[in-house]
DNA sequence: AAGTGTGGCAACCGCCTTATG
DNA sequence: CCATAAGGCGGTTGCCACACT
């Protein structure tokens, strides 16, 4: 009745791992491969358990991991993949090559979640926090129209997962197609593997929409997608023609773009400040190719510079260790970058 | 120079899902 | 179909290095 006994934990090392560990556990897998973590461990000669194994070299051994400081554009695709993805991080490190869950995760909870929240923005909903909204200098009709703004913000977000959860749903549904007609076009990574079908019309009044899948590599889901994966594979391949990899850009900045839009089509009403005006749906063009990043910069700057301006005489609380509108010029700039990111063509995005 | 505080990161823990007998 | 182990994942902890007092 099910499998054999797990390895007892009596006697396993735990801990740090010592060099000669490391290099055990590199040579036995670069000549036998991975196969069985459970198993490993006895058959290289090392005294721990096959889990430490496992995360030991996934996230520090595998010849594939490109260490040290994130670019900004990997901490771009850091920020908008939480924003879709919350803490799912390793969906969120299929999408950043060479780079381990456990470091991506690392890297926002020591950096970016603090300076995001430096920023006035909340870290886990990525919406201006409501005393940051509510805190402008006059009264009670831009408090309302923040408010409103706040629920646009949540309604943005909301559509986002609610997308997600459809294509997760079409996605178990045309398993079953896949293994009859394998898919287009797939892309895998050592950890995981991802694949694009044709598009297809998802749903009443949706608009075609490529369906893209991200499947871990449990054993099954790449057979299944009709890949075939290769130990020790370094880099990521892609299995299709060129005009497939077109259409998998293209179907991965559809499925950023029902977040990103909903952005932009903030951003489109908050031009011009906290207006009530500003909040007529007319006034919300998402089909509008030319985006005003100002207004969205604006409204993640607001907070600081709002602080800032009303806190003048005192001293600022280090933000940037400079003046507030060397504060500001940083932020924005940062800030623009990402919408930057987010508004350039798929085919132009280092993302995809 | 010594003590203390803080940040960064590797590794562990526990839960959940998947695979297997 | 059920029980159970393996694998995967996210949250948390603990250690180490560096900065600050």
């Amino acid at each position: 009745m099910g499998r054999s006994p797990c390895c007892d934990k009596v006697g396993l090392k735990k801990g740090p791992w010592t060099p000669e560990e490391d290099q055990k556990l590199l040579a036995y897998i670069e000549e036998h491969g991975r196969g069985s973590w459970r198993s490993l461990p006895a058959k290289a000669g090392l005294q721990r358990c096959g889990k430490s194994c496992r995360l030991r070299w996934t996230n520090y051994l595998r010849p594939d991991i490109k260490r040290g400081k994130f670019s900004l554009q990997e901490e771009q695709t850091i920020i908008q993949l939480h924003a879709l993805l919350g803490n799912r991080w390793s969906a969120i490190a299929t999408h950043l090559p060479k780079r381990t869950d456990n470091e991506i995760k690392n890297y926002w909870n020591t950096h970016l979640k603090k300076r995001l929240a430096k920023m006035g923005i909340d870290p886990i909903t990525h919406k201006p926090k409501n005393d940051a909204l509510l805190s402008t200098a006059d009264g009670q009709s831009k408090n309302a129209a923040n408010l409103s703004h706040m629920a646009q913000w949540e309604s943005a977000r909301l559509e986002a997962e609610a997308r997600l959860v459809r294509e997760s749903k079409i996605r178990s549904h045309s398993l079953q197609h896949q293994q009859l007609n394998p898919p287009a076009f797939a892309l895998e990574s050592p950890t995981s593997t991802l694949t694009v079908s044709e598009p297809m019309v998802t749903g009443l009044g949706m608009s075609p929409l490529p369906m893209v899948e991200f499947c871990g590599t449990t054993s099954g889901s790449s057979e299944t997608a009709g890949v075939v994966k290769e130990e020790g594979e370094q880099e990521w391949k892609a299995l299709g023609s060129s005009s497939n990899l077109a259409d998998y850009k293209e179907g991965m900045g559809n499925s950023l773009s029902s977040f990103t839009s909903s952005l932009h089509a903030m951003t489109i009403s908050m031009e011009g400040g906290w207006t009530p005006e500003s909040l007529r749906p007319n006034n919300i063009n998402v089909n509008d190719g030319t985006i005003m990043e100002e207004g969205f910069t604006n409204l993640l700057l607001n907070d600081s510079m709002d602080r800032s301006l009303s806190d003048s005489g005192k001293e600022s609380d280090g933000n940037s260790g400079g003046s507030g509108s060397d504060y500001y010029e940083d932020n924005k700039n940062y800030w623009d970058s990402i919408l930057n990111l987010v508004n350039s063509s798929p085919s132009d995005s280092p993302m995809f």
